[in-house]
DNA sequence: TAAAAATACTCCATAGGTATTTTAT
DNA sequence: ATAAAATACCTATGGAGTATTTTTA
């Protein structure tokens, strides 16, 4: 319950009024401004007078000059109609995602592959929208978008796989690939040999644990049990590098996506398993599905740009 | 010759409005509280979302809820309407005199008088005017105001005379003394005893120039042709300071308000050369006939009060 | 079915127009 | 004599009211 607000003050009306006649110093010129006739323009000055209690004015019926309130006023004036004019086109601009603000999260891995460029194209074409970036694992960034402190995240997960109650526009799909110890058996197999995977199942696992990337943990737990096996996990670590740097110091080996082959560590050597890849994980933009923002779905628009630009 | 304005943009109501329905989220409540009923509040949101293009609420007849674009608006509504409702009130203070600049010039004597004290008492008491503090010697003190870079000044003249175009409060009225080298054979005379006159009419005089303070000037010099002789300028100096360090360099004697008389110099004294007093000066404060702006107003009445205190 | 927004209409206050008067130069 | 503000009076737009309907939780 809140108080009954105090009397209304002169609309803008009144104060443009003041303004055309301040400017003009000539009532006649002032209405011809504004659109409108002298007589009115007249009585509307003198109204706004007598709201204020104070001269604006100081006429008589041959000359206009602002008394000292006046223009002491002008500025004031001014600043409150270049306000309201500007205030629908905020409107506007907020409504077409020119203005606003997108909080974008992301998993590390991607971080170093596209994103950069994409913020900065995205940067110089929506200069009035605030994008802030947060690198977070897949299941913070989840609670994020849930709880509203994130717009929209680049995750990772199985191909096809949408969080619950959320949109997704899949960004890239690559295969996961070994990564083991370069002293380890395995890794001297000659390139294009295939991996003996009899002793790929045996070998313990460095892996992400099963909530920060439930659908790939599944995937390769999916893909163990299908040959009849069951993965033995040596340790579990959040980021992928991490997982890189205990595979380097001989803890095991370890399924990482493609592009972390890019990440070099000493004594970390990469190989595909297979000629034809099996197990497959996807980045993909997620956002929550009512979203309205339009900042966040012209952030999600520009995305799908970039993955199929449609010719100008 | 100005364009006419582009379209007007929507009036304060329409964004009271809106404000209120924001924050109450309730059509019925909001209109309460804006002193209406229900269906034109209805039809003043349409109408106003109609006008920017923009859907402001997300309601159907049950809930009411801001869209994202209404919640990005509102605080900039606020902001426009808190200061539509301070113009009137600023107005009002602008015309009270609280509120404003007062550009006050005075001469370096008074400076150092009563000048201080008053300053400070007036910024307590008229926290929001700037007050602006200029030293400048009389004649530019009027340059100033008959352009209106000085709203006030504090200036010397012989008692009585106003300048032109100018309305004045005389401040303090004082004898002219006379200051001499501590060395010079009037400087002997015992300090109970007149001086000899006629020796002071012989004396060479250091004197400001006429232009500086013409009153003063014609009031010395009408005071030596009164008594037959014509006094001889040994040397021109606006300052007083300048004056005294010329008297105490042995270029003459000088005739000085005896408030410089607390100005200790080495190798000057001062004496009143009668034991009534002959030649006077005044300080006044000075503005311009036609003042209207009421902070300047007020400062002169603060230092009327100051002058003859009405009893609270 | 009840609370609340939307719709339909009615009314009148007032922004604005037209005609005229007043006044300062 | 004239330009320009003020005054008098008129008109009509639209802001606000009342009554009613529609919708959905």
């Amino acid at each position: 319950m809140s108080n009954p607000y105090p009397p209304p003050p002169p609309e803008l009306r009144s104060w443009r009024h003041f303004v055309a006649v301040a400017q003009e110093l000539h009532f006649g010129r002032a209405a011809a401004r504004l659109a409108m006739t002298q007589p009115p323009l007249t009585q509307s000055i003198a109204q706004l007078e007598a709201l204020l209690g104070v001269r604006l004015f100081d006429r008589n019926k041959r000359r206009v000059l602002l008394t000292p309130e006046g223009q002491a006023l002008l500025p004031d004036a001014l600043e409150l109609i270049a306000r309201a004019y500007a205030l629908p086109e905020r409107a506007r601009a907020i409504a077409g995602g020119e203005v606003g603000r997108v909080r974008l999260a992301f998993v590390s891995t991607f971080g170093y592959d596209r994103l950069p460029a994409w913020v900065r194209t995205y940067r110089d074409q929506h200069p009035q929208v605030t994008l802030e970036l947060i690198e977070a694992t897949g299941d913070l960034q989840l609670a994020g978008l849930e709880q509203g402190q994130v717009d929209a995240g680049f995750v990772l997960h199985a191909p096809g796989f949408v969080p619950k109650g959320m949109a997704s526009l899949p960004v890239a799909t690559e295969a996961l690939w070994l990564a083991m110890p370069h002293n380890h058996p395995l890794a001297r197999t000659p390139a294009e040999q295939a991996l003996d995977l009899e002793q790929v199942w045996r070998e313990p696992l460095v892996i992400f644990p099963r909530h920060s990337l439930p659908s790939v943990y599944d995937a390769v737990f999916g893909l163990y049990h299908s040959v009849g096996q069951s993965p033995q996990v040596a340790q579990e670590a959040v980021q992928m590098q991490t997982i890189v740097n205990l595979v380097s110091a001989g803890l095991g080996l370890a399924w990482v996506p493609q592009s972390v082959t890019q990440l070099r560590r000493p004594g970390v050597v990469y190989r595909q398993p297979w000629s034809e890849p099996v197990l497959w994980c996807e980045t993909s933009l997620v956002w929550p599905q009512h979203m309205k923002r339009a900042a966040v779905l012209g952030f999600v628009a520009f995305v799908r740009e970039q993955l199929s630009p449609h010719p100008a």
